[in-house]
DNA sequence: GTCTATATCATGATAGAC
DNA sequence: GTCTATCATGATATAGAC
């Protein structure tokens, strides 16, 4: 009986595939894109260049695969917030709190989601902000004011303004700017936010 | 008597300097900066190689001249806020009516100062949050709280607070996630922004 | 499926005439 | 100061053995 892929998983630490992505999000977040060759990936993963392409069409297609995966764990994540929680007020607060901790524990996967500008090396790739997170986001907010708790208005509006300032907030922790990890800062922000929205 | 730049400028629209400036300015935005060759530059500035490159280092100094000078008047424009008004209010507000404006005017200048990834290619600048622009903000949110405006908190939260949901609002429009222009958005936005902070 | 070796090409930067 | 012509490098992507 052949190896698995799951017994060669336990063998080799990672599937080249998986070995290759892991290796680009580092890089890709450290140097840029533009500066990572196709090269350095394979040097880092310890895998060739010949399986590199094997594994992917190009060089874009490694970032777009990439991104797909993280985007669709973010999905996972709000999907579940939603299952357990109800209000709005909630769902937006646990939201905010996974988000700072995403970003402390894996901050090259929130710098290439958020941070990245896709247009540049992803010409398929639709913005960020519009992206099926944001839409989300966005619908949490819309929810929250057909139950009253959140003032009427444009939820595009609404949505950017509650999770404006942890956004931009991220973008300055990620940038070095923020000594102080960003759970720390949790309490004032949210109060911030929620007052901007809150009926 | 020779031609004076002033006299240059006249017949020739713009000194070569200027004109390889604005070309990268709209050729960086459209296509970014690793995706613009030196040559694309001075094909659309219509000026040689050479020429370039006897007005600039090399392709980082074009970048990096760009945006100190992008940086430059920006700050120009705060300082004339600061000038004319006094409250804490009065200063955000005005200065988040400019922000959407020229979001709307020059949405090429807009977009490379605020959402341009500048470590991927002038290693050597500041991160766009810690930039003087930036810490001007700061600077006035600090004072509102000091005059009593603005609720006592960390300075660096409460502008991100204040100003992070017009930020994301700009990249949004410069994303082409939003239809509408900005100035109409703004009663909205500030409604939300000020109440975020507001004693 | 994985590897090495290589083809092809575009780019940043320079040389040197005018 | 401006130009044309050219160099040198390093990148993406492919070919083909194993």
């Amino acid at each position: 009986m052949g190896r698995s892929p799951a017994t060669r998983r336990k063998r080799d630490a990672a599937a080249p595939r998986e070995r290759v992505l892991a290796s680009a999000l580092r890089l890709f977040t450290r140097h840029g894109y533009f500066n990572t060759s196709v090269h350095d990936i394979a040097r880092h993963a310890g895998v060739s260049i010949g399986s590199i392409y094997h594994h992917f069409q190009d060089k874009e297609d490694i970032a777009h695969a990439l991104y797909a995966d993280l985007l669709a764990r973010m999905v996972g994540r709000i999907e579940q917030i939603r299952a357990v929680h109800t209000t709005a007020r909630d769902r937006c607060r646990t939201l905010m709190v996974q988000l700072f901790r995403i970003t402390e524990e894996q901050p090259e996967a929130m710098e290439f989601m958020l941070y990245a500008k896709h247009r540049e090396f992803l010409p398929s790739a639709t913005p960020v902000c519009s992206s099926k997170p944001f839409a989300m986001m966005r619908e949490m907010v819309r929810e929250g004011m057909e139950r009253g708790e959140i003032r009427s208005m444009d939820p595009m509006i609404a949505s950017t303004c509650l999770f404006g300032g942890a956004m931009r907030l991220i973008t300055a922790r990620l940038d070095g700017v923020l000594r102080e990890p960003l759970p720390a800062q949790l309490e004032a922000v949210w109060e911030c936010s929620w007052r901007a929205v809150a009926v």
